[in-house]
DNA sequence: ATGGTAGACCTTCTA
């Protein structure tokens, strides 16, 4: 089984773009964020036209997520727990697979600049709600993916500069910690299990020249329950997409489950 | 120290 997820930078802007690369590459599963539409306006039909099953959980011009499964979408739940007045969409779940279920939940963390700021209070809130969640559900046993845009820079060996990012939300001590928080409830980050090469990055911002530059972050992330990591069989950074006609900033991430 | 680009949408915000 091959899940996968992208950060599109909006989905109707990358439509053709999105399409082609599903069609070559055919993931079981998708993440999408970034959708920057609200439900009505996602393209449902093309998605269903190459065999999928789609959940939306959309938002007029910011955010907003899907899941895409060529299996039955069970138990769909859009949000996260723990701040009722939260209007921004960036998390949804279900169960798919069929005959080997596995739990997917679809993130985009908030970026959360400029620090000091009210943005980045939200986002350290945002990651302890998602720390909440995953503490309930790890409980259930079930092979359970977290994946998306998670906003955050691990290590100086996910950037191509980090220096440079010191000053970010997404390199903020705080910001890593809250990761690291996460992981030690014992998720496994996919990628650090099976390529640790360096210069695995997934965003190059489109300003300055990074992509020519290779000013990379790895900042799209999977983070795996033990029933999971068990069935780990790769990571695939789709690097080669980052080159194509009108890029999306973020290339797809494909992990692949011994399913 | 700033600017550089992209997308939604109406003028500026987010990233």
């Amino acid at each position: 089984m091959r899940l996968a997820t992208w950060n599109v930078n909006s989905i109707n802007a990358r439509l053709e773009t999105v399409l082609t690369w599903f069609e070559e590459e055919q993931p079981d599963v998708a993440a999408l964020q970034e959708l920057k539409c609200v439900d009505e306006k996602f393209p449902a039909e093309a998605f269903e036209r190459l065999g999928y099953n789609v959940a939306v959980h959309g938002q007029k011009t910011y955010n907003g997520v899907a899941l895409l499964s060529k299996t039955p979408l069970e138990d769909v739940q859009r949000g996260l727990a723990g701040e009722p007045e939260d209007e921004q969409s960036r998390y949804i779940e279900a169960v798919t697979g069929g005959a080997t279920p596995v739990r997917v939940g679809g993130i985009y963390l908030p970026n959360g600049n400029p620090i000091g700021t009210e943005k980045f209070a939200y986002k350290l809130r945002w990651m302890a709600r998602l720390q909440a969640h995953a503490t309930q559900l790890l409980p259930l046993e079930e092979r359970l993916v977290l994946m998306g845009d998670y906003n955050v820079i691990p290590e100086p060996e996910d950037a191509d500069k980090p220096e440079g990012w010191l000053g970010d939300a997404l390199f903020q001590p705080e910001s890593r910690a809250a990761w690291r928080a996460l992981k030690n409830l014992g998720l496994t980050d996919a990628y650090m299990q099976v390529d640790g090469a360096p210069g695995g990055y997934t965003f190059w911002d489109y300003q300055a020249g990074a992509w020519q530059r290779n000013h990379g972050i790895r900042i799209d992330h999977a983070l795996l329950s033990p029933q999971a990591a068990d069935k780990l069989a790769g990571v695939t950074i789709h690097r080669d997409v980052r080159d194509r006609e009108k890029p999306s900033d973020h290339v797809p991430v494909v992990i692949e489950l011994a399913l």
